[in-house]
RNA sequence: GGAAGAGUUCCCGAGUGGCUAAAGGGAACAGACUGUAAAUCUGUCGUCUCUGACUUCGAUGGUUCGAAUCCAUCCUCUUCCA
């Protein structure tokens, strides 16, 4: 018996939307999915059981971030990352590929790996393909990530290639070292905004791809449009038998828009920030909750929705909570907006199931202005 | 009763003759957030017929080309002494 499979369920006949299993060392996962993301060993907030009530099936951490603090071998020492953070089900971790984006400016590429300030105590680390690999294993998650150079739209098309290149090569090394039939490696896919890199990329990318493969480097800030443009350049040259993870993406719209191109795995960090900082997503449109339309509105968040924050709470107090910097405020929205999007893509199975997915689209934006 | 000090735009608080509609906080209001250096960040925040005009710094009167800033009187508050 295999520890990971993949295998297609049902298939939408007028686009590229389709229900399929991923099978794991920690259970089966039923895509499309959203994965909420934990990086630093918890999803900011939420017990684990609040995340499997509220239809969490997998989540993310991050190389990076647990190999600053606490460090790898302490999770190691407590029994690896699901048994330390008491989440049992898989647990996806990100390579560190993503902070040589965001901490761009503290860090340093050179062919061998990553040269990094600590965003903690400015002292400087280093992080290789070898490197994030060892560490991924010695978190133990289930999935774990090539490691890969993300890039910045605007780097124009040659550096853009440079950096294809360098994951390319950094996924041979990666591949290389990943030897624990525990754990799946999911090579990156690159290019930039750059159709004919992107096809180049994933083209030299599937045969690293055992079970499944994802495509990184988008949603970091070029238009909505131009992610769409490459998902569709590369929609038709998926292999069938492959999840595909489109990462960091987790708008409402991007998360249907991504299902119709073919899209099995999503994250995102978007439904925790921005329940943080005070934004609901409803079925009825985002609620930006400190407003003051809303501080005699004893209604709930979403007038439609049953998760915890819905049921027993109005918009109200959720912000009275707010606007006093209550915690308990956060996490109420953080619970409704992970209940939003794991109860959306159950939504966009239901229609994939009766093959209306972009009908469901077209009524889903129009319903809630997204 | 005597002495010292203070009253600034919603609040706290800087400012002691022109560069001041008045620093900085806070509150309020609005917005952003997409593989988390984020419970963060940005904008607005006297009024209007708004690239300009008008009214504001306890009150009134005065000095000056010009006053929140200097002078006089009054009002209010705080602290100390009897």
């Amino acid at each position: 018996m295999e520890e990971f499979e993949f295998k297609v369920k049902q298939k939408c006949t007028n686009n590229y939307g389709r229900i399929c299993e991923l099978k794991t060392p920690h259970g089966v996962i039923e895509t499309p999915v959203f994965m909420p993301v934990g990086t630093q060993a918890t999803v900011k907030g939420l017990e684990p059981e609040e995340l499997e009530k509220l239809g969490a099936q997998i989540i993310l951490s991050n190389t990076y971030h647990l190999f600053i603090r606490p460090g790898e071998e302490l999770i190691a020492k407590a029994g690896g990352l699901h048994k330390f953070m008491h989440w049992n089900k898989p647990i996806l971790t990100d390579s560190g590929g993503f902070q040589v984006f965001s901490l761009s400016k503290l860090r340093k590429i050179t062919d061998e790996g990553v040269e990094f300030r600590s965003h903690v105590d400015g002292s400087l680390q280093f992080i290789s393909p070898e490197k994030a690999i060892g560490i991924q294993n010695k978190l133990g998650s289930d999935i774990v990530m090539a490691f890969d150079e993300c890039t910045h739209t605007d780097i124009g098309y040659e550096k853009a290639r440079l950096a294809m290149e360098r994951t390319l090569s950094w996924l041979d090394r990666c591949y290389k070292v990943q030897n624990n039939p525990k754990q799946m490696l999911f090579p990156i896919v690159q290019g930039n905004i750059f159709a004919d890199l992107r096809l180049e990329s994933l083209k030299r990318t599937l045969p690293y791809a055992k079970v499944g493969f994802s495509i990184g480097g988008l949603s970091v800030g070029e238009p909505k449009p131009k992610m769409y443009e490459m998902l569709d350049v590369l929609a038709p040259h998926y292999p069938e038998n492959k999840a595909r993870y489109l990462m960091g993406v987790g708008s409402p719209d991007c998360l249907i828009e991504g299902v119709i191109r073919g899209i099995d795995m999503f994250d995102c960090v978007l439904p925790t920030r921005i329940a943080r900082n005070g934004t609901a997503f409803t079925s009825e449109g985002k609620v930006i909750i400190k407003n003051a339309k809303y501080r005699e509105d004893f209604t709930a968040l979403d007038h439609n929705c049953d998760c915890p924050a819905c049921k027993n709470y109005t918009r109200a107090y959720i912000r009275h909570l707010m606007n006093v910097n209550e915690m308990l405020g956060a996490k109420l929205i953080s619970l409704h907006n992970l209940h939003y999007l794991t109860h959306l893509m159950e939504d966009i199975k239901s229609a994939i199931r009766e093959d209306k997915l972009l009908e469901f689209r077209e009524e889903y934006l129009k319903k809630t202005g997204y």
